[in-house]
DNA sequence: ACAGAGATTAACT
DNA sequence: GTTAATCTCTGTA
């Protein structure tokens, strides 16, 4: 079943990115079922994060969607190329959103290996933001869609791992200075070949209990 | 008005 | 390891 609105309502980011690790993220588009479960995220904290596109309250036509309430889907083009997609969280006006990093394809395989048909092995399918949006058939012209509606969703079906199992990493493309650079606000499953960039930024550290 | 950088990827050498 | 692909927003004029 569909994760209720209260879970991306939680003003903690953090927590939700790392509880989305194992969830099951599912689209619909052009009437193919495709998704798979969740195992890389990253979080994008308010207007403090150096990182993010809402730094310092920065607000424009295209990261809007940042600052609404939780429970709905942000996209936008990065290097003019890829779609990204991510998750708004928290309260309206306070730009919280997780970045899916990765998923394990599981639902409609068939549709994703055609809309990827550059891609030949099978664990790179939906393994980085780009590549994953374009496996789910999501644009930009996806932006701002309801979580609760029948096009882009994410349910709980029960899969979890251990707390060991979750890695916390500094954030991949964080070129600046400073304390948010290197914040563990990335989410991974350890030793799974789905997930994206293992060993990118030299810090690795356990999730605190 | 225009140059430059970016939450990246895939195809090269 | 290096590089091209090429959209959107920002800083500078």
């Amino acid at each position: 079943m569909k994760l209720p609105l209260s879970f991306y309502e939680r003003e903690d980011a953090l927590a939700i990115a790392k509880d989305l690790i194992g969830k099951v993220l599912l689209t619909n588009v052009e009437n193919e079922l495709t998704g798979g479960i969740i195992v890389e995220t990253e979080a994008y904290l308010g207007p403090e994060d150096r990182g993010s596109h809402a730094f310092n309250n920065k607000r424009t036509g295209r990261n809007e969607m940042m600052f609404h309430s939780g429970g709905f889907v942000y996209m936008y083009i990065c290097y003019g190329i890829h779609d990204m997609l991510n998750i708004v969280t928290g309260k309206k006006d306070i730009p919280h959103a997780i970045l899916i990093r990765a998923i394990e394809p599981t639902v409609g395989l068939e549709i994703i290996k055609m809309r990827r048909e550059n891609c030949k092995q099978s664990f790179k399918l939906c393994q980085g933001p780009g590549s994953l949006a374009k496996a789910l058939g999501l644009t930009k012209l996806h932006n701002g869609i309801d979580l609760k509606g029948n096009t882009i969703w994410i349910e709980d079906h029960g899969i979890s791992f251990k707390d060991d199992d979750i890695i916390a990493a500094p954030r991949v493309g964080m070129n600046f200075e400073g304390e948010f650079k290197t914040v563990p606000w990335r989410f991974l499953v350890k030793n799974n070949k789905f997930v994206s960039r293992p060993n990118y930024g030299n810090i690795k550290s356990e999730v605190q209990k």
